[in-house]
RNA sequence: UGGGGUGUAGCCAAGCGGUAAGGCACGGGACUUUGACUCCCGCAUGCGUAGGUUCAAAUCCUGCCACCCCAGCCA
């Protein structure tokens, strides 16, 4: 078999090992903690533990808790346990905060080498000196200050002389060059706020362009490995590592960030989804956090194997996201136990059927160990309301009057009269059956057009569904919020399961007959509850629309 | 109209001078105690575009076009 290509990240690593600039592979995992992680949050994970992994090296979880005002340790709680949910391992998890004094030491070790100094105009002088795109920025009269002045004026602003906004320390690099990242960026700012993890210790925090290279350096990382819109920020981080003097030098690669079809990726947007109340929380099963995904009922698996399939490359793009569902059903279908279950439940009354016994049903279709269940049947029983038509077009499968059907791993039956309430709806089917017809019986063999699934009446379970077709959607241009589809959530109160599903246990997946994969969300006393995957096709209503 | 990137099928994506991998989606067929699953078959004379170099170009060169990112004391 041809052996899956090298994303182009690994090409570099092979090149490095060749040429000598590394003996190993040291990665890094950076989410900033100010929101749950999500699926593009996977694709990273994937590509920094697996990359790390392919080639014996390891990965660190680093948390970038540089601006507390943003950040929090719910946060950090629930960054860790998706990572570990999905199945990576951290060699170590660390914290920008833990580098503070670090940073501090090289910020001032860039004072004292005439490569940083303190600034004291405001924002809005600040944009005005940057100059725009097309021309160039002004020098900041404070550049010229002395290095002792910069000095005292730095560990002034360590030590809380200054208000908010008062000062800055700047990076002395070029106001003239066509990259704005270069042109004098501030590396430090005062805040006066507490800091998650370090308290009040700090009222300045380095920024991003100077934590992170130094963060990497720290750590020792080989490869730091970000998204597209980070490459212009590139020159800086080589800078800071050339004149902070870190040896040896990480390097910083890119690749594209994820988009979905139908789903909206922004953590600013997801986070307004959650603070607004329109879902009930970073895990509701729509959205497409990785806890939110988790509790929808997909398997860490599928979702790695999902970023294993869409490649790394460096051109904005937009999977479908059916590639992602496709994932799930084959994971599922390889993993899930088969049970039967009825959503929306339609009496059945075998007239000439007798007692009741055990039906053995297969545990797991293709897989031999799984073994068989015992599913009680009787003369009542429950079929999908959909599954009969009292007037059915050419090509239905199903039951309809004087027609036969298969009962799946049971018996054949014929309809023989329909009942209704007194609005003309259809409330109860009264069948025979074909006694000689099941499984290893003389009319075993006979050929019907559709098999259905069932539940005996007697001994089935409630259970409560909940059908997820979509995730938060994206599809008209209009104020965000419309974006949820209306559709996506129904409840499914009279759903009824067979009677060995009770057994089920939390996390547990099952495939029920052509409605789709469940996954047990929890199990209170007798009714049980879970969440639906991805419907099945169903090329039957397909059928009806030709 | 500055700089940095990217253009290969409906959607991803390999390809690195020798004649367009693979997956998803889609279409057709076989099988089936579900129409699911599984299994077959089909799906770019074409690689943003126009030229050039070459026996040979998606690959090299030149021009053009389109899209994305950058003017936070966010990351």
């Amino acid at each position: 078999m041809t052996q899956k290509s090298k994303n182009f990240i690994e090409e570099i690593i092979d090149d490095d090992f060749k040429q000598n600039r590394v003996d190993h592979v040291l990665t890094r995992f950076p989410p900033e903690p100010n929101g749950y992680l999500h699926i593009g949050h996977a694709k990273s994970m994937c590509l920094n533990f697996g990359t790390a992994k392919k080639y014996g090296g390891q990965c660190n979880l680093r948390y970038d808790d540089t601006n507390p005002i943003k950040e929090d340790d719910e946060y950090i709680k629930s960054i860790h346990k998706d990572v570990t949910w999905l199945g990576f391992s951290p060699a170590k998890v660390l914290y920008a905060s833990d580098y503070f004094e670090y940073m501090y030491g090289k910020a001032m070790l860039l004072v004292e080498k005439g490569l940083a100094f303190v600034c004291d105009l405001d924002a809005e002088q600040q944009r005005e000196y940057r100059g725009t795109l097309t021309q160039p920025g002004k020098e900041s009269p404070y550049k010229k200050r002395s290095i002792e002045k910069n000095k005292k004026l730095f560990l002034e602003m360590k030590q809380g002389k200054f208000k908010d906004g008062e000062k800055v320390l700047r990076a002395k690099i070029d106001m003239a060059s066509a990259n704005l990242n270069m042109r004098d960026p501030i590396i430090y700012r005062i805040m006066h706020t507490s800091h998650h993890r370090t308290g009040s210790t700090w009222c300045i925090y380095p920024m991003y362009d100077f934590a992170h290279p130094l963060g990497d350096a720290f750590e020792k990382i080989t490869h730091s490995i970000c998204t597209l819109e980070f490459e212009d920020h590139r020159p800086l981080y080589d800078w800071v590592i050339e004149n902070c003097e870190c040896f040896p030098a990480p390097h910083q690669y890119e690749f594209a960030r994820l988009n979905l079809t139908r789903t909206i990726m922004s953590k600013r947007y997801l986070k307004k989804l959650v603070e607004e109340g329109i879902v009930s929380g970073w895990d509701d099963p729509r959205m497409p956090t990785l806890c939110g995904l988790r509790r929808r009922g997909y398997t860490p698996e599928s979702i790695r194997d999902f970023c294993d399939r869409i490649g790394v490359a460096k051109s904005n793009s937009e999977v479908d996201i059916r590639l992602l569902e496709h994932c799930v059903r084959e994971h599922l279908n390889e993993t899930a136990m088969r049970r039967m279950s009825v959503l929306e439940p339609l009496k059945v009354t075998i007239s000439n059927y007798k007692g009741s016994e055990l039906m053995q049903c297969e545990n797991m279709p293709r897989n031999e160990e799984a073994g068989l269940r015992d599913v009680p049947f009787s003369s009542q029983i429950y079929i999908e309301q959909s599954d009969f038509m009292e007037d059915p077009p050419g090509k239905f499968f199903r039951l309809a009057p004087g027609k036969e059907v298969r009962l799946k791993n049971a018996y054949i039956i014929k309809c023989e009269k329909v009942i209704k309430d007194s609005k003309g709806k259809v409330t109860e089917l009264i069948c025979s059956y074909d006694p000689g017809s099941k499984s290893g019986g003389p009319t075993a063999g006979r050929k019907v057009k559709g098999t259905l699934h069932w539940v005996d009446a007697q001994t089935a379970v409630p259970c409560e569904v909940r059908k997820y077709n979509y995730l938060l959607s994206e599809q008209t241009d209009g104020d965000f919020i419309d974006r949820l589809n209306p559709n996506s959530v129904e409840i499914l109160p009279d759903a009824l399961i067979e009677k060995q599903g009770k057994d089920s246990k939390p996390g547990q997946k099952f495939q029920f007959f052509r409605q789709g994969y469940f996954n047990v969300d929890n199990d209170s006393g007798d009714r049980l509850i879970f969440n639906m995957i991805v419907g099945l096709k169903d090329s039957f209503s397909k059928t009806l629309e030709r």
